[in-house]
DNA sequence: GCAAAAGTGTTTGGCATACACCCATGG
DNA sequence: CCATGGGTGTATGCCAAACACTTTTGC
């Protein structure tokens, strides 16, 4: 937090501290028709895919401007939604070749995970076009955009035995192997699928349903859901849900 | 990053965006004394205990003013320095009944790890008194930066398995309790003195010296020194040094 | 019947934990 | 010579990893 006297300021300088543009970057990730997505904007027709941001305005923090830009993108107000870095950048602004003002913006990055089923995405005037992107087939992103979305990515790697993963992506429904598949595009391997399904259970958060969902020639996987009860209780508690390593 | 159209603003609210104050506040542990010490400063008598900050200038990003400040402080340059986290503050103004002014803060916050030995404590203009602060006895800490303070000690246990921790925060010689006392104060509980000699030194990254200690009415202990070259090249392949629960 | 993928069970090895024993030092 | 704490070795148990076998479904 700012002090009342701020310290370790190079002195007689205080004339060079001044306000930076701060903006809020959401990594929105979702999962649907069998792949792990994110969710992109592209602002006018030529420039590069983005990821959904915008500046601060004067009366909130940053979790509400996060919060607000996921409304203003999906709809969705309730999800899953935290602060994992940010980043700093330095331009020289042009035009000034002699004293050339240097200007220093800040992004505060959060990702998301959303039922991208119950999103309803909204093109706005900012942003032209707003789509789905499978996280191992991105085209087109801006550089510092790729940055985010990569720390993003990894940082849920690094969290993922402490985020009930499955509850914020999937439908109240799903099967075992949509549930397999999502940690194995956030992991970026394959994972042992009678380990994993053993491992899941275990944990006691899922709940084997008496129906299966029709898929393909072979045999029908079983319906699961969370029991939400039994994993507010471990949130509660502070348990790490698995380990990292699965 | 800031857009050149801002995205997910409500329309023709232009005039309420604006440049928040931000300032960066660095938790700088050290080790010295057989326990883990952490850096704080006292701007004035009468006033609370704080951890070494300051406010961004014009021509910086996070990263420099978090180094500016690191070295203003203790004169180190070369040292472990990790953005974890940022918080955001909502303060009404005073004064202003009607249409109050709410004025946003954001605290960006980076945690160092230093060889305390190496510092050279410097009380600036600023701060009237800087000192080591053993991490399980800190009093009269201001408020907030108490909450900074406890997110980087449990952002460093969280990554514990990543950082070379006694590499950064140990003179070149060491014995193995003392490295290990890091490791307990980070994760708040004892560790078993033959599992973790034999865990670290497992990892191939410390070496034996053929040198002891003299430290008191017992066997004196070895001293052991980082090989370096290795824990690069682990560090280039990305591999995790060790697993989180020692 | 066959391919494909789901459900269930078993074996194995490595690592964390716990503890026993010996060694060196100062008082 | 005893208290203290460092160094080395060993037993145990759990869990992750690997894999075998059966079941179900569409073609």
């Amino acid at each position: 937090m700012k002090k009342e006297k701020s310290t370790a300021e190079p002195h007689g300088k205080e004339k060079d501290i001044f306000n930076l543009n701060i903006s809020v970057d959401c990594t929105i990730f979702g999962f649907h028709s069998g792949s792990l997505k994110v969710l992109l904007c592209k602002p006018s027709a030529g420039e590069k895919w983005m990821l959904p941001g915008g500046l601060i305005t004067r009366d909130e923090i940053p979790d509400e401007t996060a919060r607000r830009i996921l409304k203003a993108k999906t709809g969705l107000s309730d999800t899953y939604l935290k602060q994992f870095s940010f980043f700093g950048r330095k331009d020289k602004k042009k035009g000034e070749k002699e004293n050339p003002e240097i200007l220093s913006e800040i992004s505060l990055a959060y990702f998301a995970l959303i039922k991208s089923g119950d999103a309803q995405l909204v093109e706005d005037n900012d942003s032209e076009h707003i789509e789905w992107f499978e996280i191992n087939n991105i085209s087109d992103l801006h550089p510092e955009h790729k940055i985010i979305f990569e720390t993003a990515l990894s940082s849920l790697r690094k969290q993922i035995g402490f985020i009930p993963i499955g509850y914020e992506l999937l439908p109240e429904k799903f099967t075992m192997p949509e549930l397999r598949s999502i940690y194995e595009a956030i992991l970026g391997r394959e994972l042992d699928r009678r380990n994993f399904q053993r491992k899941m259970l275990s944990i006691g958060f899922i709940k084997a349903l008496n129906e299966t969902r029709k898929v393909g020639a072979h045999k029908s996987p079983n319906l699961y859901s969370f029991d939400k009860k039994k994993y507010e209780e471990a949130e509660r508690l502070g348990i790490q849900l698995m380990s990292n390593n699965l």
